[in-house]
DNA sequence: ATTAGCACTCTTTTCGACAGAGTGCTAACA
DNA sequence: TGTTAGCACTCTGTCGAAAAGAGTGCTAAT
């Protein structure tokens, strides 16, 4: 286990199953729970008095808050962390669901772009959440070939593949008439001299030589650099439907949901907290940064070859949620595509 | 004009005006329209009683209905049709908007892909409903150019751009291991013999000489097939936002919406009626052929060139929309993203 | 043809009462 | 000393009646 900082208050042995138990209860109903609903609800030995003396307790220590003086106590953010970091229990996903889902990507086909939107799909679907991820991203791209192709006279159409097998299209616009048969001259010599080299690297060491070949190395390093930069990383998600229907999302709410993740902002949201390589990391409320956040309950896993191509993926849902659900998915489905990038970038 | 259908029964100057009133009055503020507000509202010349038994006509020919027995009247789809075929005026865009959105396309990319994506904000964004757009479609995909690029021994990247410069890529898994070098000279080969051919041409014309050249044709064919089959034209929609906060769409309603858009079937829904280079097409409620759509306004248009390229593009609100805001944007979008095509496939 | 007036219908809001759920505290109990 | 039963209290949600508001159809007068 490894879902981010430990809880260090210590509680006896009963309230922590109290707590375990209000979570579960909260989490399932989304309804503010009692002490005698408790005692009627689950086998605890001990009578609702006892119970409410042990939710006071709670409540003194932060886990667990009060919308109203009757109605009820609701896990804080700080409860649904201890919950998550010593309650739970190990998140893993059934092994039939691992089965299920890994069968399901050898049905679709075998590139890139259609595996992000895919897992996007599956993973929103599992988790019952809004999913979002983005696709892997190299840290520097290198070039591998590139295509040039006239459209007119002065318009071609250039096909960038980079070693990582992602391929961007562009249009560039050329200085002067150039025929086919010259582009493709032009181009076989150039790819010959800057193969394996990024944008930096071809930008110190090649030196063009016409003036349409600068230009067009130029444009390459346009494009490569577009390619690992940040902001045009792209991020798909999917499964709005699923946060839709509960009550906590019934207007405005949704619609805050709904800007995050037209803007693209999430990304940036999210991404500065998260850290590499490690294991699956959890933002329950206020520990997420942005302010539109904060009433989210953020999964977020970085997946890839560490050092070569990254990419994120996680769901976004609210607070109460189910974490375990959401964090057995986010796992299980960042180990799959990091084992789908091994798969893709062996060579 | 001419948008769609016309309405043969005549109605008197007064009742054209009041029931025009009374879609731009419920449209406005989505509450059932009574005979006091409207002459207290707007300066009519007449008395409420009066209005009443306008009204009463009007419901009779079937262009109002009353949901209770009391609590004012509301547009039924005919009533609509009518407003918008013979009340509602010449729908375009001011000349401030359109300038703004075209000068807005000027600062993407020029590049297909975006063009589309942007084209579904930017229509989302002045239409202020959910945005449907779809990527232009060439009615037979012609090959123009093709790279294989070896990823390992048995799995190439081939990337593949039609006539129209639509570039498709996907893995292909070799027969045989294959170095880079090989795959060059049979691509290049390959392209000189298939240049400007459709998937049906290469596979009756085109022999292949080795094993590994005709399993490569056989994948073009099925690249190129893929390009325009209708199955798997992708869809664009932006903007469900705008949707969302309308008191019509609470809660099942707007999951209704999401559904519709995630699984793609408002292509299915809304295609077959649509009639390519005529004028925008409007759908309102009943008029609509899908079930799902019962409850919806669409706006369609198609655009690109004629028999040639082309792509559909629309909007998708509740049948209380603004239907001169939706049509005149869809109008402006049409012709806009006609232009461009133009542009890009002028050669 | 228009309109003022009227009786009637329905919806929506408001308000009080009441049940239900939950709490904290205290006193008794083991 | 930890646990429990009991009690008074608070707050929410629901139900129903009453009132308000909006709209209608009809009729009779203009």
């Amino acid at each position: 286990m490894d879902v981010n900082q430990p809880e260090s208050v210590e509680l006896t042995e009963r309230q922590r199953a109290i707590l375990k138990l209000i979570v579960q209860e909260y989490v399932a109903s989304g309804r503010p729970v009692g002490s005698k609903t408790l005692t009627e609800r689950y086998p605890v030995g001990v009578s609702s008095a006892t119970i409410r003396h042990e939710m006071a307790e709670l409540e003194q220590a932060g886990f667990l808050q009060q919308q109203h003086t009757s109605g009820g106590r609701i896990p804080t953010d700080r409860g649904y962390r201890y919950y998550v970091h010593r309650l739970m229990g190990a998140p893993e996903l059934s092994s039939g669901d691992q089965i299920m889902i890994r069968h399901q990507f050898r049905q679709v086909e075998f590139q890139l772009d259609q595996w992000v939107d895919f897992a996007a799909s599956v993973l929103a679907e599992t988790a019952g959440n809004v999913s979002i991820v983005s696709a892997p991203r190299t840290l520097v791209a290198k070039m591998r070939h590139f295509e040039l192709i006239s459209l007119q006279p002065r318009l071609a159409l250039m096909i960038l593949v980079t070693q990582e097998t992602v391929v961007r299209q562009m249009m560039v616009h050329l200085p002067e008439d150039t025929e086919q048969t010259e582009l493709s001259r032009m181009a076989d010599a150039l790819v010959a001299e800057t193969r394996g080299l990024s944008a930096d690297e071809i930008e110190t060491r090649v030196g063009g030589v016409t003036e349409l070949a600068r230009y067009v190395l130029e444009q390459i390093t346009v494009g490569l650099r577009g390619l690992n930069s940040v902001e045009r990383t792209q991020i798909r998600h999917s499964g709005i439907e699923n946060i839709l229907g509960q009550p906590e999302f019934a207007g405005e709410e949704a619609q805050s949901v709904l800007a995050l993740l037209r803007g693209g902002s999430i990304l940036g949201a999210v991404l500065p907290q998260l850290s590499a390589g490690s294991d699956v990391q959890v933002f329950i409320g206020d520990e997420n940064p942005a302010d539109a956040l904060r009433r989210f309950g953020v999964v977020m896993a970085t997946y890839g070859i560490t050092g070569e191509v990254t990419g994120i993926l996680g769901v976004l849902g609210p607070t109460r949620m189910s974490y375990w659900r959401s964090i057995s998915s986010v796992r299980y489905m960042a180990l799959l595509m990091s084992d789908l990038m091994e798969e893709l970038y062996s060579s």
